[in-house]
DNA sequence: CTAAACCTTGACGCTCACGTCAACGCAAGC
DNA sequence: GCTTGCGTTGACGTGAGCGTCAAGGTTTAG
């Protein structure tokens, strides 16, 4: 299958999957004319890169899965280095949650009262 | 006093203000050699910019919160455009808490076992 | 034969809040 | 007079993940 056809199945374009390539996420062969040549295997990677990236991992962080998956194992995240990231990637969201409650106990105290307050220190909570 | 002088009272730097002047958010008069000269009052409007940064407001969100310090309110957040911004950002606030509840979950749950799950749509929250 | 619909690489655009030069002027101490 | 440390404007760089041309080659349908 040609990258329009991977885009179309996938749901993305072909400028990401381009890009997933020069990024050294995706692998393609070429066939004659110079056009990327997928296989079925390749999909299975564009999905699990996309549904990581739901999950707010960055590309980056999709390395280890993509790797897991090409390695043969079944699921991406039956790796180590998968399963590592996972629990990065927790404990990030658990301090941006608390991070965000901070904020939000900010806002509602100010919408409240119109008393100043202290405020927290900083905020970069992102995914 | 100087540009220098009120970076460092407020914490950040000349290029920062500069830029806050650039996007309309601070005013300054000039010395005859053309240097920027501020007053006690400006360095009330950086304090109030960097605390709802702080909280993950933009500098854009800040203006109405400015505008209202300028007018002579003695709190930024006591005019209805401000305390708009503010219930804007607790419901944006409130996305991004449920977003990230659903994101937790989903890691706890692939962390505690290996099988094959639903993933959520998209995720984008940050401050 | 031609137009449409694919494909290729390369390069700039985008958001945001500045950081970081560059190249210069002004002021003060020695 | 010279250095040091202020100030000025202007312009490009940063990060993430692509979007969007530009300028061409290829393949296919009519």
């Amino acid at each position: 299958m040609r990258i329009g056809e991977l885009a179309k199945r996938a749901g993305t374009t072909t400028r990401a999957l381009r890009f997933y390539e020069s990024e050294g996420l995706l692998e393609a062969r070429r066939t004659s004319n110079g056009y990327r040549e997928y296989a079925e295997h390749d999909l299975r990677l564009v999905r699990e890169i996309q549904s990581l990236q739901a999950v707010g991992l960055s590309l980056e962080d999709t390395r280890p899965f993509v790797a897991c998956l090409r390695a043969g194992h079944e699921s991406g995240d039956s790796c180590p280095d998968s399963r590592e990231i996972y629990r990065r990637k927790l404990a990030e969201v658990d301090a941006c949650l608390d991070r965000l409650n901070t904020v939000r106990e900010f806002l509602v105290a100010r919408l409240a009262f119109q008393d100043p307050c202290v405020v927290p220190e900083e905020i970069q909570c992102s995914s």
